[in-house]
DNA sequence: AAGAAATGAATGAACGTTCACTCCCGTAGC
DNA sequence: GCTACGGGAGTGAACGTTCATTCATTTCTT
């Protein structure tokens, strides 16, 4: 941070942070192309023309609400790694992400970044930036509980953590279902993801 | 089939087949929304309004898009069933689907539909008809391989069924990455999968 | 009073849809 | 053999609407 950030640019900050939440909303109900700006301008009580004082234009709204997401994971993983036992803590999260994504828009705005990152380059860096940021953690984690170099880690298990963030993302963006019908298939998924960590965790009990 | 189906009507149909065929890549480059009847006529190669003389709207264009991939997915089905092992046939079946879609535009195409489904009712009427024939088809598999009544299959493993779905969707969705890295995940994909159908085949195990 | 915050009508472009029209081809009348 | 004609195939300009964006104006805050 350079600038010295003013109680004014605080205030401000804040207000981007609030206006952010509400337009995910209007964005999971109608998708990015589908929202106007008078749907997101009504989602986020503030009239048209006072969209464009705290945002350049309507895709640099859908930018910076990915880069807060970003943002958001990267303060979860610190929560995990001040943890003592990370990878226990992990799949704590996990799990509850799973649980929790599938009943606010997060898998909604999920499904709508993974669709348009497929055919808009901006958002595919920003989709990009976001998954090498949770696998980098994931890394980090990974070396904190196997004792394991960073880079022994990452050669080795990049494409587990991949793997993890694909499943996360696929159970997130899940159509609702009947409730017996999507805990069963929450379960097959928490299995999976307990498989790949377990054999991460397997990697360091060779060390000892 | 009801209908006579004249040489005409033969005809209409393919030059309908073909539109679709057209239509798909402009979808998968813009997106539902994204894509402008503009678009999608010089895709085709036809002028905006002939457009309007095969479907009667643009969402009608998706819903048929929907319409004729679940048909195609029911034809790759009936292939497998032909097979003396069905399971085997399955396995190569989705191995190769991986590999495929990621090349073509299918993955893209998913993406959208998912990402829709999730907001649009009719579009989420059309996914999940078409996830319910995909599941349904491979509890006639399942069925088939095991010997075992299609009833106690469903209860015991539909969510294995769904499972799968879910597995090859969110592949075949996948950003475009390094090919080491996509065949690691690929390989890991697979191997899910591949417990999953070892986890049915065991079930015929049992009755042996 | 001064400046920041907020408004909502105005703007031109682009949207989905329609429609009056041309083109083409097989056939009937002469 | 030539012409007139019916109708399906195809066109692209025009329609009303909605879009993202702008800006002159008003309302708050201090």
């Amino acid at each position: 941070m350079t600038s010295p950030a003013s109680a004014q640019d605080i205030r401000a900050e804040q207000r981007i942070f609030d206006i952010l939440a509400s337009v995910r909303v209007a964005f999971a109900e109608k998708g990015f192309d589908g929202a106007s700006m008078q749907d997101l301008a009504r989602a986020a009580g503030i009239s048209v023309g006072n969209f464009y004082r705290y945002f350049p234009s309507k895709s640099a709204i859908i930018d910076q609400l990915i880069a807060h997401d970003l943002a958001e994971m990267d303060r979860h993983f610190a929560e995990i790694m001040t943890s003592p036992f990370p990878l226990l803590a992990l799949k704590q999260q996990v799990s509850a992400q799973i649980q929790l994504h599938q009943n606010c828009a997060d898998g909604q705005i999920w499904a709508e970044i993974t669709a348009s990152a497929l055919r808009k380059p901006e958002i595919a860096r920003a989709a990009d930036l976001m998954e090498a940021s949770i696998t980098a953690n994931l890394m980090q984690v990974f070396a904190r509980e196997t004792g394991l170099p960073l880079a022994e880690i990452t050669r080795r298990f990049q494409s587990h953590a991949s793997y993890i963030v694909l499943l996360v993302k696929a159970a997130s963006m899940q159509a609702p279902r009947a409730p017996e019908a999507r805990d069963a298939l929450n379960a097959l998924i928490l299995q999976t993801i307990d498989q790949m960590l377990a054999e991460v965790a397997r990697a360091s009990l060779k060390v000892l």
